[in-house]
RNA sequence: CGGAGUGUAGCGCAGUCUGGUAGCGCACCUGGUUUGGGACCAGGGGGUCGAAGGUUCGAGUCCUUUCACUCCGACCA
């Protein structure tokens, strides 16, 4: 490609909303464009090339590990959401609208109806199990606050996964195969990332797993163990049991527990003065959908003590239940050692779902018996369009961006200083046909600007390798430039040639 | 939804207090010079000042209503 002809509209001013790296060098680099504001992009001809790179790394790891890829219908109708018993409890993030007859429909925020709607309709027997299918669509979440450009967006690209089984032993080891799945994935993208205990949240199951990619700006508070692989999200992260006696200071904390059809109480939470109380914790102690502040002191219905306060009676019906946070320092559940908190970016999520969605749908096989049994599900997720923004909040400098390997918009960049040096511009010329030759992706910076201009967009759009032919030509010189610590190594105009082949 | 703030050219902003011909920087177009670190000179195009209503001879500016967006909390890949 050439530059010349390339829609990039790289800018030198930050758009005043962009405080992320990554949102910050992915406008700038002219790779995505704000639809105003509110969580919406359009990715440009750059960005796409990188969405498409990413979204090809995780085809590749899925299809190899035996899944199929599927296009679900992004417009869903209501019914199948009615039917799951979502259409209500899901909350304002799911966009609700009519079509022409009135009829409801949703734009889809993750598919498991869809999925399990086009299983019951197709897997009748055992003999057809078990099954992981996968699609890389578009979501969409009417999120309350969207922000941090496409780590947080409205409508975003995601990878969601769905695998169905005829026994629980058969869906865990898919649930193992797609963990070690997932990790080639991460890795082959060039990341750090560390995978954690989670909340299974409103998606619902048990035993879930998140990936989370380290980065001081993620929203994730993250509990790890350094001496051993231990890692939790806060959320859900257990330590080893704490000694309190009847002795110890405690804090009472009141809140109001909401439930369905706006059913609420009032619940205390008692825990230790030195303890933090966990929200998510003491939301799934009481099996409530939310908990608020209560603006009126009142009477509680229910007590909810702490574990670690087992010896505590004074209150009447108490319930036991692990309701505080880890705190840095305390010990590791597997090993003893210090635990310690870090930051992550969620960009992938593993469920073992069971029979949560198969059984209200109906998604039901014929076993050896011939008996109707419902099927038992695990659901993957990766926020594809999410690892962009990932990636470069891990791997950026204060130029722009330095894309990985298998993430990079092209594998090379060259950059003719002078376009009115006829020298340079042939051997511009020269060495950008070979390369495409060979079938390198390959950016030639033919434009008429004036170098500094065209090191800057180098910079900020951070392709892994350059060839940088300028003034030194005259001396048979250029530079092979790596994106990442900016390394310039002078080559004679014949040697380039033999490193780039030995190169690419 | 609670709190704070902003809407003026593609982007970043001034002008609003004190009403009087719509401005600056970047970007864009034309011509020329320049070509190793975001060049310079000259000329040029681009706006229903978020929307609606009101006050006034006259509204970007004052009043009322409304919409949108941004930032801080709860949700999420």
């Amino acid at each position: 490609m050439r530059f010349s002809r390339l829609l990039v509209p790289t800018t030198k001013e930050t758009p005043n909303d962009a405080t992320l790296a990554s949102h910050i060098y992915l406008i700038r680099g002219g790779f995505i464009q704000s639809v105003g504001g509110s969580g919406l992009y359009n990715f440009l001809p750059l960005g796409k090339k990188v969405l498409d790179k990413v979204r090809a790394v995780v085809k590749d790891e899925l299809d190899k590990a035996g899944c199929q890829e599927v296009s679900l219908s992004f417009v869903t109708p209501a019914s199948l959401w009615q039917e799951s018993g979502r259409f209500e409890k899901y909350g304002k993030e799911l966009l609700r609208f009519k079509d022409r007859k009135n009829n409801d429909f949703i734009l889809g925020p993750t598919h498991e109806e869809m999925m399990v709607n086009l299983v019951r309709q197709t897997v009748k027997s055992y003999k057809q199990l078990p099954l992981n299918l996968y699609q890389i669509n578009l979501k969409f979440r009417d999120e309350i606050r969207p922000r941090f450009g496409l780590m947080r967006g409205r409508e975003f690209l995601m990878k969601d996964g769905y695998s169905f089984h005829a026994s629980e032993e058969d869906m865990k080891r898919e649930f193992d195969l797609m963990e070690e799945t997932y990790k080639k994935i991460f890795t082959r993208l060039g990341l750090a990332f560390r995978v954690v205990d989670a909340d299974s949240g409103a998606i619902g199951g048990s035993g879930s797993k998140e990936f989370m990619v380290l980065a001081d700006s993620g929203e994730d508070t993250i509990v790890v163990c350094d001496a051993c692989d231990y890692g939790a999200n806060i959320e859900a992260a257990v330590c080893q049991e704490k000694e309190f006696t009847t002795d110890t200071k405690t804090q009472v904390i009141t809140m109001k527990a909401l439930y369905d059809e706006c059913i609420s109480e009032i619940v205390t939470f008692v825990l230790p003065e030195s303890e933090v109380l966990e929200e998510v914790k003491a939301c799934n102690a009481v099996k409530a959908n939310d908990l608020v502040d209560v603006e009126s002191p009142a009477d509680a219905d229910r007590h909810v003590i702490d574990n670690t306060l087992k010896e505590c009676t004074e209150y009447v019906n108490p319930e036991y239940a692990d309701i505080s946070a880890v705190q840095e320092g305390d010990a590791c559940i597997h090993c003893g050692a210090e635990l310690r908190y870090t930051k992550g970016i969620e960009a992938g999520h593993i469920f073992q779902l069971g029979t949560q969605y198969s059984e209200p749908l109906g998604a039901t096989f014929l076993d050896e018996n011939g008996k109707a049994q419902p099927m038992v599900m695990g659901t993957y997720g990766i926020g594809v369009s999410r690892l962009l923004a990932g990636i470069i909040e891990q791997h950026h400098d204060e130029k722009g961006c330095v894309w990985t390997k298998e993430s990079a918009p092209f594998d090379l960049h060259i950059l003719v200083s002078n376009i009115k040096d006829e020298a340079q511009v042939a051997l511009g010329e020269k060495l950008y046909e070979q390369m495409k030759a060979k079938g390198v992706d390959v950016l030639l910076d033919d434009r008429k600007d004036r170098f500094g201009a065209k090191m800057k967009d180098y910079e900020l759009l951070g392709i892994p390798h350059a060839v940088v032919i300028g003034k030194k030509l005259s001396d048979d010189l250029v530079e092979f430039v790596t994106r990442e610590g900016m390394v310039k190594e002078e080559v004679s105009s014949s040697a380039i040639e033999a490193l780039l082949n030995e190169r690419f």
